[in-house]
DNA sequence: ATTGGTAACCTTATGCCATAAAGAGTTACC
DNA sequence: GGTAACTCTTTATGGCATAAGGTTACCAAT
């Protein structure tokens, strides 16, 4: 139900992670033994694909090796551990993100053209929300996209203070936003029920239990209500609605 | 090294969740067989103890049993599974924050209370941010801090739309910054080893691996340079900084 | 051409984990 | 005293990561 984090080998996931991305076939002479029959890319690779198509849970060492006919033992010839694949599982879905923000001058639209690459990021690989945010892994990519971020922001002009603060908050919300949205596409399909459904079996189930609820949270309850009852479209407006706070305090004087 | 998330049974979880919290003992007429030696309410307490002390990873049936004197096994008397269990302990945690922000009429304070008080329940209790934000379990404690939020929020006079951006961008802001602190601390007792000087051997074997980092990353690398060289003090000036972003998009005209 | 070294790979084993199933022990009511 | 209800333990199943050590296939030097 859970994913635990911080566990990894942080010097050994860096060193594979910063290992320059064509250099794997390696210089090849001098070495004797059978060729390798697989790489750290083609893992890093089956990994992802699991992950994409089953979920984080059933990301396990045997799962991967399968996918490339091997077993779960192959794998630890080339990788420390399961924990530093992770990590480079998620600097590769990262790198899936636009290197430049194309927005010129216009800073609003290149931090909302960010923001939606790295949200449809994470929606495409909904288990990078469950590697633990709390673990800062500094892969090659990962500090790419907080470049290009730090990049849209510069016509803002902010002080390095506030600029700090604001990269923090953005990159938090667009998490946050996407970890939601997973979430209730994945109820959707798992459970066979549409999102709509979900949550009005689960808001009859909370009236049922706690059927002061409206006098309990009052403002939560007119919150909901004035929403449109489409949680997808509910999720959209939250993401423009955050984002635009967001960007109305980055512009503000401060 | 990682926790996954949403297999929960939300239906007996919310169950459980909702019980009045006092009613645990129960009528106890017409029942036989020996009295129970254990109550849900102990055995989340005993969750959080083992999870505070030893971290998620720990977090085992055995281990939570065991510190009640009892097999894994008697625990499924009382709760349906471990992630129920987990889901009762967030919300247990959660119920810690103050239930009134008290700033009358100045919403920047109370917002500000809220937020330090969320940021420091996380910290608290760090395993908290390993529980998957994508999965609203919707627990009393969980919905009363909401509502708290919004009692801040009220003398701001938003509009619901901008409510809704500005309390998902808020939540998702403490949230990050509580993981990020977290993992400082976690890195300093785990490895022995002060948070500045983790940071500077992370910072070494990077300018190792990337000799070419303060050109791959020029806006990045200035970022860096230009804070305070103690992560603490970083931590809490991104915290402050970022809060300050989000209050002045709540305050602009939108 | 043979042989020794070694890298890549596999098998096996260990010790976790959650939890299903079944049964032993305990208590209260009839 | 009997019985049903209840708690708790034992045992078993099938998963997991991975440590340890054995096996194979290839290369290079002899």
């Amino acid at each position: 139900m859970v994913v635990y984090a911080g566990q990894g080998d942080a010097h050994r996931s860096l060193s594979l992670l910063w290992r320059t991305p064509g250099a794997e076939p390696a210089p090849r002479t001098g070495r004797s033994g059978p060729k390798p029959g697989l790489n750290v890319d083609s893992i890093v690779s089956a990994g992802i694909a699991v992950a994409d198509s089953q979920g984080m849970a059933a990301l396990s060492m045997r799962a991967v090796g399968e996918r490339l006919g091997r077993t779960a033992m192959a794998l630890y010839t080339y990788v420390p551990g399961k924990a530093e694949l992770l990590d480079l599982m998620h600097d590769r879905a990262l790198a899936e993100l636009p290197a430049e923000s194309d927005g010129d001058g216009d800073w609003r639209a290149a931090v909302t053209a960010w923001a939606e690459a790295l949200h449809a990021c994470y929606l495409r690989h909904p288990w990078m929300l469950q590697v633990s945010q709390a673990r800062p892994v500094l892969g090659p990519a990962e500090l790419a996209a907080m470049e290009g971020l730090l990049r849209a922001l510069r016509p803002a002009g902010l002080p390095a203070r506030r600029l700090r603060g604001a990269v923090g908050a953005l990159w938090q919300f667009v998490r946050g936003m996407a970890g939601v949205a997973a979430e209730a596409r994945d109820a959707a399909t798992a459970t066979g029920v549409a999102d709509a459904d979900w949550w009005t079996a689960r808001s009859a189930q909370l009236a049922e239990l706690a059927p002061d609820f409206a006098d309990r949270f009052p403002l939560l309850t007119a919150l909901e209500r004035s929403g449109d009852p489409d949680p997808q479209a509910r999720d959209r407006e939250g993401f423009r609605s955050g984002l635009a706070v967001l960007l109305d305090g980055i512009a503000a004087p401060g």
